[in-house]
DNA sequence: TAATTTCAGTGAACAGCGTTAACTATCGCA
DNA sequence: TGCGATAGTTAACGCTGTTCACTGAAATTA
């Protein structure tokens, strides 16, 4: 397979011809508007000629779906390598990039991202298998996550309790990345949902209502969680001072704190 | 007009059937089901009829939105006005209740909070006004939040912090809700967030890859939300002990905590 | 080299879609 | 009784995914 023939040259090439065309008008006109018909349209061909290389539409979007996801997950990873070693700056950095790809690119992320739609998606795909690129994206969190806890654990609920509360749920997870500790898969989980959640409220225009830059609640927003992970386990003393420099603050340092509760969960609502 | 005459009876009458049948192929086929000639012909009509009653496909989708929209809010406020006068068991009430909706109507819950579609769901309709339903629904969480700050304030940012970081991008919010204290809109937009994170994930099957049972993180990081606003302020001494019951533990009174850093921002990441 | 198989692509067709236009029948009111 | 508004019809246009039978060229085999 070192030297592919002629014909998969050939081939190879109108596939991603085929889903560049497919990604074209998934950006200028919505899911809705990929049709085979355009596409070949676009290519000089016809329709049915598709059919030569994607069993279906469906597949054909699945397909550019499995693309997007890789595109935005060596994204993080650019962003990663280019962080520098420290943990919380990586995590930092790629959740900016998530955002920042999120935000450039809103109708590839309502594709990957949104509701699955039966006939366009994949309907409820494989997405319970690490091999899942959504799983191999998600994944790219932990790592510096599991480095931060090695090196100094961060402020956690205590792993007994996250066990008996999550560890029968997070079989797929250690199934995919071995005996990750409780801790860091809360860590993980928290992290990406919160993650989750800014950007597809900014990108679906969910709360343009009520707030008119997302991007400085998104700051905010990460500032608070990577405080929590830079915060010691409950009894550590402070570790040494910072090294690197505040890199979204408005004007100045924040210097903010006092977010979160400290005497933790009292396991359900106190009176009025 | 409190005697709507036989002709408007009639056509408000065919007005919700047409909606019902939309809502039908919505939830049997998805988005992409809901065609006017499938509602007509299960109304026994022709698809031009309903052009009599909606100028478009598109309007009538987003009119069953809207509708989405009113009944979720109705449900929330039904859970709050069940859950007695303490605001974070109101708060709990409503979070759960959001949760079980949104996973027992996938479809419904797709189309109000997943990605725009342009010919589908109106694009960027007018989603920045406060009379948006999707406006009406996210400030029902507003208000416990406010009583739950007036009667003790909760464990937040300083305000100044606060004001400078997010002050100017909350006036659509304040337009519609008067002069809200900030820390009030901080925590909205923060829990808000999570919350809409945790369950799209779940319900868009976001994270099958990771977990089985949602619902216990759901639970779990409820409890953490909610441990952050019965938190007193940085110096305030213990409230009274508690009044409700922790609705949804396990086994016995989680008491957890130490989730969350204590000394607060330091804007930025430090080093490894 | 010649025969044959594989493969990419075409054109026609089917069923379904949103939407418009012209037309008809009925209901409510003066 | 007559008339206007309303609700519905049929026909048609252009679009869609998909299947089928077919053609022409390229690669492989005898």
């Amino acid at each position: 397979m070192a030297a592919p023939t002629r014909r998969e040259r050939l081939r190879t090439a109108t596939v991603t011809e085929i889903k560049d065309g497919a990604r074209r008008l998934l950006v200028t006109g919505g899911v809705d508007a990929i049709s085979l018909r355009a596409i070949a349209r676009d290519m000089g061909m016809t329709a049915p000629a598709i059919y030569r290389y994607f069993p279906s539409l469906e597949a054909l979007v699945a397909d550019l779906a499995a693309d997007l996801y890789n595109e935005l997950r060596l994204r993080l990873e650019a962003a990663r390598d280019d962080a520098g070693g420290a943990p919380v700056a990586q995590l930092l950095a790629m959740s900016r990039a998530f955002r920042a790809w999120s935000t450039a690119h809103p109708a590839e992320f309502g594709l990957i991202f949104g509701a699955p739609v039966p006939g366009r998606t994949a309907f409820v795909e494989g997405s319970a298998t690490p091999d899942h690129p959504g799983a191999r994206l998600g994944a790219v969190f932990i790592q510096p996550i599991l480095d931060l806890w090695r090196r100094s654990p961060f402020r956690a609920p205590p792993g007994e309790l996250l066990e008996r509360r999550l560890g029968g749920l997070l079989e797929p997870l250690r199934l995919s990345h071995g005996e990750v500790p409780v801790e860091v898969a809360y860590a993980f989980l928290a992290g990406w949902t919160r993650l989750y959640g800014l950007v597809a409220m900014e990108v679906f225009h969910q709360f343009d209502w009520a707030v008119t830059d997302a991007g400085a609640l998104f700051e905010l927003e990460l500032e608070m969680f990577t405080a929590q992970l830079l915060a010691g386990p409950p009894t550590a003393q402070e570790p040494p001072a910072a090294s690197d420099g505040p890199p979204a603050a408005s004007d100045g340092p924040p210097a903010a704190g006092r977010l979160t509760g400290d005497e933790g969960l009292t396991g359900g609502a106190r009176g009025h």
